[in-house]
DNA sequence: CAATAAAGACTACACTTGTAGGACGGAGTT
DNA sequence: AACTCCGTCCTACAAGTGTAGTCTTTATTG
């Protein structure tokens, strides 16, 4: 897993995330197209065009001893997860976590029992 | 301030700010460009790219009643914030904002006091 | 084995985005 | 009046995106 920024655009999200989470990898195309299209309504061709991409962007690499391609990810999900994490914050919320959850909470975007439980999850932060 | 989808650009944020946050609007795009430029070493003629974008967007409208146009937001901040953070947990975090606490928390990209002041934030709410 | 289907390589194509530049006209400056 | 600068309007232009399609090769199936 390299540290290599992660230039990944929503549609292509999706793909990593199959590659990162559904089934071990590495996965065939095949596979890929399975996983991908419970969630989206897109062409299988799509699908092939998205993996392509991030195979030339370096996201993820391919087994090419296989008679069907393998592909795995390259890039760890963790640091996607924080830069964009971090680019998004920094886009609607002056980078402010802070700020996003104190808006949540005005807004009723979270329900009484979801505060309890990210109470909870605070908490026992605090007490490790 | 209409409902509709503020499909507004990384770039066109930061204008958009200027415009929901700084001065009252409206405001001209002398004041506009003076704005970004503190935070963005943009040419002036970038920012009113933008500017026009966003009009023709129909994110911001203009008084040209003046010598000098006005600007001023069309497009409602909280909408547009709360989209944003829709489409961003659920690209992500699938959507939930408790995944992405959690990972912010196991990640260490919160400081204990940060903790404190969430806690005390969640409080607040449970107590009214 | 012939036909079919799917995989992979390459191509397509309009739209968005970042990032300006040029032409034109009015305002202020010499 | 001539020059200069900024605001407006229009144009530019490459890279990135969403969303496939074509062509060639290879695996599968009757």
């Amino acid at each position: 897993m390299k540290k290599a920024e992660c230039n990944i655009s929503d549609a292509e999200w999706i793909v990593m995330k199959v590659l990162w989470e559904e089934t071990p990898s590495p996965l065939t195309s095949a596979k890929i197209v399975e996983a991908v299209s419970s969630k989206k309504k897109w062409s299988p061709k799509t699908i092939h065009s998205l993996i392509s991409r991030l195979v030339k962007k370096g996201a993820i690499g391919v087994n090419k001893e296989m008679p069907l391609y393998e592909y795995y990810p390259l890039v760890d999900k963790r640091d996607c997860v924080l830069e964009e994490t971090r680019s998004f914050l920094q886009k609607v919320y002056d980078g402010s976590i802070h700020l996003m959850l104190a808006n949540f909470i005005k807004e009723e975007k979270i329900s009484e029992k979801e505060i309890e439980e990210l109470e909870r999850l605070l908490n026992k932060k605090n007490n490790d």
